[in-house]
DNA sequence: AGCAAACCGGACCGTGGTCCTGTTTTAGGA
DNA sequence: TCCTAAAACAGGACCACGGTCCGGTTTGCT
């Protein structure tokens, strides 16, 4: 998610955040005054135009700035750095996938048992990471961030949980960091693209490890 | 390993190799004219000491060129980009694990049964990570090169092999890229300095997952 | 209205990377 | 041994971009 919140600590609750009933982590709500709100939509929004049109790698940040209208310092104090609009940009759409294994339909949601909550989220991740691997490639540019987002913590909670709740045994915490290296998106398009392994292996891989982990279908 | 060789690709024979009996996959020697592979050592020599004096963040391409006594163009030409040469630097030190787990003692070279050297693996890299975690970290900024790269490719081969030889059921490839996952230098940076993690915990993950995986000590 | 805090915008800097010119070195055949 | 073509080199101008900084302005609160 954010990743980075350079500025004010103080924390609040007006934010001129969406509809998403749940709020699955979203970022901090910080309230920011009234422009600077508004100036953090635009960069968003200029943002995400500019990335279809151009790809994450040739996203400038003066560029951002400027198709919000907006100096160059604004969008620094604002995500702090590249890699932090870059988080930000992909934080509104990871909270589609958090909706879905949060509060979503089962067999990924609530409502299903854990064993099968867990098959579901492999695939699940490795589609929406399919999906925006340009995006999130070009966050890892700082390798150390990418744990320490909020998006990575829920993840590891969310499947500690459910191993947990499945009854397997052993380092739930180390296990869920274990799975979730399997779905990690370099790895994943190294595999696929690089390497023309069809996904439905990898699916199968998951699969298979979850099983042996010790959570029957 | 080199990671990238942007240059001629013509193949040949004598190249100015360090006595390591193993060759364990080495940079293709691909023969550098003389004057281009002393240049190559300066350039290596002096990025080596700037590294422990300034640190792999405040390694410049231009201070590596001026303190070897080149122009800048050289180390283009030579390593194709910054993560070239620190993949270049890297893996001067990688060929150290992998003579130890290719050709060294038991348990982590051969001799031992594959369970047992798989075992071995596990503390032998996150050891080695550790080392160099610095260097390593620079590297990954560009995350798909990671995968690309000799040295993870001959982790991955190796790690299938002692599966396999194990006995080991399922798709050995995607296992071993699984195991490898938590060994990740980020990972375990982020867990273990980060996260406050110690060390053995992670140790007893790896042991434990290689069990699970049907390799008994 | 008045004030402090927060913000805006752009000038500015360092670095990675490209490219070009003219020069030096090497390899290998006569 | 010498000569020649090819390859590598020095080195510096040049560009684009990420990131910092600071002076002037706006905002929100009292």
């Amino acid at each position: 998610m954010t990743g980075s919140v350079p500025p004010s600590p103080p924390s609040g609750a007006p934010d001129g955040r969406k509809d998403l009933t749940l709020l699955p982590v979203g970022e901090p709500p910080q309230q920011l005054r009234a422009d600077a709100a508004r100036n953090r939509t635009r960069l968003l929004e200029a943002a995400s135009r500019l990335l279809v049109e151009c790809g994450a790698a040739n996203l400038t940040m003066e560029a951002v700035a400027s198709a919000a209208g907006v100096g160059k310092g604004t969008v620094f104090r604002r995500f702090g750095d590249r890699t932090g609009l870059l988080l930000a940009l992909l934080d509104h759409r990871e909270q589609q996938l958090q909706a879905a294994f949060l509060s979503g339909p089962p067999p990924l949601g609530p409502g299903a048992p854990a064993a099968q909550r867990l098959h579901a989220f492999g695939p699940a991740v490795i589609r929406h990471e399919h999906d925006h691997h340009e995006l999130i490639l070009a966050t890892r540019a700082d390798p150390l961030r990418t744990y320490g987002v909020p998006a990575y913590g829920l993840r590891v909670a969310h499947i500690a949980m459910l191993l947990r709740e499945a009854g397997v045994e052993g380092d739930a915490e180390l296990l869920a960091h274990t799975l979730l290296g399997c779905l990690d998106t370099a790895l994943v398009h190294h595999l696929s693209v690089a390497r023309g392994m069809p996904l439905d292996r990898l699916e199968a891989a998951w699969h298979d490890l979850v099983t042996r982990l010790g959570a029957e279908r």
